[in-house]
DNA sequence: AATCTATCCTGTTAGC
DNA sequence: TGCTAACAGGATAGAT
């Protein structure tokens, strides 16, 4: 499944590819995704050159030389495919529901079995009115995220932890897998309460390893997604490649990784997720 | 206002 | 062996 360091990885492909590329045609092969595509969707891209690609938490963000931006979020099982002009290699057909084709014969193919994914168009000067980008807190990237305003966005909080993290207000682009590793590195349970870790009187010891172990494996897991997937063109599976790095994350009844700790790794429910954590190191 | 719950979807896997 | 049920999860809408 794509997490934060795939996206990126794909917006890197996307970008080798698509970059300078004009839009000569867009195949819809249904109306839907998770959400229906926006009004003249296809006639919309079509003609369209491809200026650059950003990124903003999971949503790959398309600039196009008109001034719109084409907004794609990948959902569990979304996956860009580039095919050369002939070529039908990584082209299962069964989920493909959007086809680019390119003026240079190339084509994206983007699938998406679960349909989770979804598109969206908006005038780039608009962005900070769009309802998906609107509410997003800081990127988990120092930069942006400190322990002044994790604490800020924590303050008061009765939610757990976990929730808090998992909620994209509080940091943009954290999923389950992450909020789970960031806790277990930040020695923090996941039961304990957003109000508990960010007291009134300031950072706390807590909030300041949160905002590190954050940077920490969103800098890993980016690394490790860039070396992994060499080459956007015909990705392999949906294999996590972080997956060996994960020190919680499905290892429900193993022992505990941290050095002199005999735990055991536990799995509870929150919010309808399964959290992984150490209930001796995670306080 | 904040926070919880159900919902969408289907491939994979665990259990009987 | 073959069936069913649980599970995965981002973001939203609606309920509390």
């Amino acid at each position: 499944m794509p997490e934060l360091p795939e996206v990126e990885t794909v917006r890197r492909g996307l970008e080798r590819h698509l970059n300078g590329q004009r839009i000569e045609n867009v195949e819809l092969r249904r109306p839907d995704l998770r959400f229906s595509f926006p009004e003249g969707f296809a006639s919309r891209l079509k003609g369209r050159l491809v200026e650059r690609i950003d990124r903003r938490a999971k949503y790959l963000l398309i600039r196009l030389d008109n001034g719109t931006t084409w907004m794609c979020h990948l959902g569990m099982t979304g996956r860009w495919t580039l095919l050369g002009a002939n070529s039908t290699q990584g082209d299962d057909g069964k989920h493909d529901w959007v086809v680019i084709h390119l003026e240079n014969g190339m084509r994206a193919v983007f699938s998406d079995p679960r349909r989770f994914g979804f598109m969206d168009l908006f005038e780039t000067s608009e962005q900070g009115q769009n309802k998906f980008l609107a509410k997003l807190g800081p990127e988990p990237t120092p930069d942006y995220l400190t322990p002044m305003n994790l604490a800020e966005n924590l303050r008061g909080r009765r939610t757990s932890m976990k929730a808090a993290l998992l909620d994209q207000r509080t940091v943009a682009g954290l999923g389950n897998i992450y909020v789970c590793e960031i806790l277990f590195r930040a020695g923090v349970s996941p039961r304990r309460t957003a109000a508990s870790v960010a007291s009134k009187l300031g950072i706390t010891d807590r909030v300041t390893r949160i905002t590190a172990a954050t940077h920490d494996v969103i800098v890993e897991a980016i690394d490790a997604g860039g070396s992994t997937i060499s080459d956007f063109v015909n990705v392999e599976g949906d294999l996590g490649y972080f997956s060996h790095s994960f020190q919680v994350y499905g290892r429900e009844g193993s022992p505990c990784l941290s050095k002199a700790c005999d735990a055991t790794i536990r799995r509870i429910v929150q919010s309808g997720r399964s959290t992984f954590y150490c209930p001796s190191c995670q306080r």
